[in-house]
DNA sequence: AACGACGTTTACGTAAACGTAAGCTTTATC
DNA sequence: GATAAAGCTTACGTTTACGTAAACGTCGTT
């Protein structure tokens, strides 16, 4: 109770279902995060959805550059970051130039994600070896005690 | 010309060499961050250096600390998450149910990392997607411009 | 004694990423 | 036609992680 009307949300305010389109509150609801952010995510130019009148109507592709940002925000990256991936993934400039210039960036991009990666592995590595000093410690202690 | 005393800093100020102490500039040019940032790691409790008179003197275990401290910057860590893998680093309580908290508190780190791992995967599974589209995409502008 | 390099504390400033609240539409429902 | 629900814009508030500046102390050097 307290939640009834929930997945059909989209069904009751909008009469077009052309097509998976979304609210910004199905969006936010399904990504879980505010509708706030959503807005100011769009401020910052990481999304463009279309408008119906005001309202904002979101679609497949901005579902995809949403899941980009937030894997980015996992990962710690800054959203002029995110913002940089999105750019990467729209297909935008078509010229040899810029392809070759996307290409570079990508590559850049993999360079450091590998980087945190092999961060990762040391902190991993770190963590196992508290992690077995810490159960020899209580081994130690849970002898003493019998 | 400009900087003539570098290395030396250490052995000009402190007429102590015992062992292994650096000053905050020391330490500071060998990690890459500001005095200030060293003080606000403090303020936050995450270092504790010694002092000598007003003046703090930075050891091997606080060495070890900044790394973590970095470690988890470069990870998207807050600064409170990297105190949280300070604190298991420091072996400070040691009874039975303070080790089991430990342990499982470096546990659950362990899986947190493991899904950021999985993030990175993803990503470079997109980015290399993406790359091999733009190269290919690339080849068909030079046959065409040939 | 003056100076520069390094250190200290205290405090206000700032960029990023939203939270929160106010005030105004539009739409649906009673 | 009043009211609630969802959306919109505008704008100020908040936290994090320092930057920057002021004002002062302490050496070692000139």
């Amino acid at each position: 109770m307290e939640k009834s009307t929930n997945t059909v949300s989209s069904q009751i305010h909008s009469e077009q279902v052309s097509s998976d389109v979304y609210s910004i509150r199905d969006l936010a609801e399904d990504f879980g995060v505010t509708t706030r952010a959503l807005r100011f995510y769009e401020e910052r130019g990481l999304l463009r959805p279309q408008r119906k009148g005001l309202n904002r109507v979101y679609d497949a592709a901005d579902k995809v550059r949403l899941t980009l940002i937030l894997r980015g925000k996992r990962l710690g990256f800054t959203l002029d970051e995110s913002a940089e991936l999105i750019a990467m993934y729209d297909p935008s400039g078509n010229n040899e130039g810029q392809l070759q210039a996307l290409i570079d960036k990508i590559q850049d991009k993999q360079r450091r994600i590998n980087a945190q990666k092999r961060e990762i592995d040391l902190l991993l590595g770190d963590l196992e070896a508290w992690e077995k000093r810490s159960i020899k410690a209580l081994r130690g202690l849970r002898r003493r005690n019998r």
